[in-house]
DNA sequence: ATTTTGAACAAAAAACTATTTTGGTCGAAA
DNA sequence: TTTCGACCAAAATAGTTTTTTGTTCAAAAT
């Protein structure tokens, strides 16, 4: 056992990464995962029980990826508020790179694939919790004052998949930075005179 | 000329809707929509040049009834707080009704079709536009106070965009009423302490 | 003069068939 | 324990025929 057997399987799911990503799911083939990772077809099937399973363990590994990036970008800052904005700002760069990175999936018709949806909520989950917990910290550090936080980071979520829309569309990320700024500006100071 | 030209096209565009919101663009046929105007097929391009022209003009008059709507229910108030409520809501309240007539089309290739986006691109000037005049009135009344109402007004219209997500999937509109309730909410105050 | 329609036709879609590719299995070899 | 060639059924693709559909037009009806 020179390289581990976790080691290959890491292998595999990186290489299948690229081969994802630039076929989608459907024109991606068992073989052409095997080729690009030196392997026969059925070494493959020694690793993973079927296709979805590699794809599952792709994604998996890119909402981790995701998840920490996130994670040590908020850990530089222990203000609520700019834990807020830097949050929001990561959210949005990782997400369009994602976007970019996995282009070939706009073209194919993936609300067939329910998995994904389990990953969307999953997702919408992870990030109302950290929201939550940015605002609650706030409130205690008397940074914020909001009545109803989980109704609050519920709306923050809800508002930020609006950007969702531009990720096909806009192809250079600055207007969508200068634009969640605003939009933080925004929600920050609210529009109504006090 | 018993009837004239305009109501006959009129009365074409309006079995056409239902048609289209049954069966989507593809697989909406000339002979179905001629045959539910109780005309001959070639009657119908006496009065439309082909079937897209058709589809443009049931989806102008959509649009038209839309922005109608909307503007009915914003002049209920001149209250600059009030109207902006108003419009969120009944933005959202019609939308979602919209998106359920036409639900065949959510399993049809929509972006393939261009004018599909760029009637997207009009209501988004168009919104932008009436949320902007909300807001420079609430500014003059001293309701609101916003640095830079442009900005703000894309801003919003880019939160409200979050919405559409949930109209696929959201069974029940009373949910989404309470969400675009908290938004406003947020919006007005902000999270900010002062 | 205006409106309607049946007949006709090219283009597109659908149905069908033959062929190739692909996902997945298994037993043997390394 | 790991790799892989051989194999198979199912699915995708390519190629062909048939049917449907969008559009035109000249003639008939109003």
């Amino acid at each position: 056992m020179a390289v581990s057997k976790k080691a290959v399987r890491d292998a595999i799911v990186d290489t299948a990464r690229y081969i994802f990503a630039r076929f989608g799911y459907r024109k991606t083939t068992m073989d052409a995962i095997a080729r690009a990772a030196r392997k026969g077809k059925s070494s493959v099937y020694y690793y993973f029980k079927n296709k979805e399973e590699i794809f599952l363990a792709v994604v998996n590994k890119e909402v981790g990826s995701v998840k920490e990036e996130i994670r040590n970008a908020i850990a530089s800052t222990s203000d609520p508020k700019e834990k807020l904005t830097i949050y929001v700002l990561t959210r949005m760069r990782v997400l369009y790179r994602i976007a970019h990175f996995y282009s070939s999936f706009r073209e194919e018709y993936l609300q067939e694939y329910d998995f994904i949806q389990r990953f969307r909520e999953d997702l919408d989950r992870y990030e109302t919790k950290i929201i939550l917990d940015i605002l609650r910290d706030g409130i205690k550090k008397k940074v914020f004052s909001i009545s109803d936080p989980i109704t609050a980071a519920n709306s923050i979520v809800v508002a930020l998949k609006g950007f969702e829309y531009y990720w096909g569309t806009e192809e250079n990320i600055t207007k969508l930075e200068k634009q969640t700024e605003d939009m933080l500006e925004m929600l920050y100071r609210g529009i109504l005179k006090k």
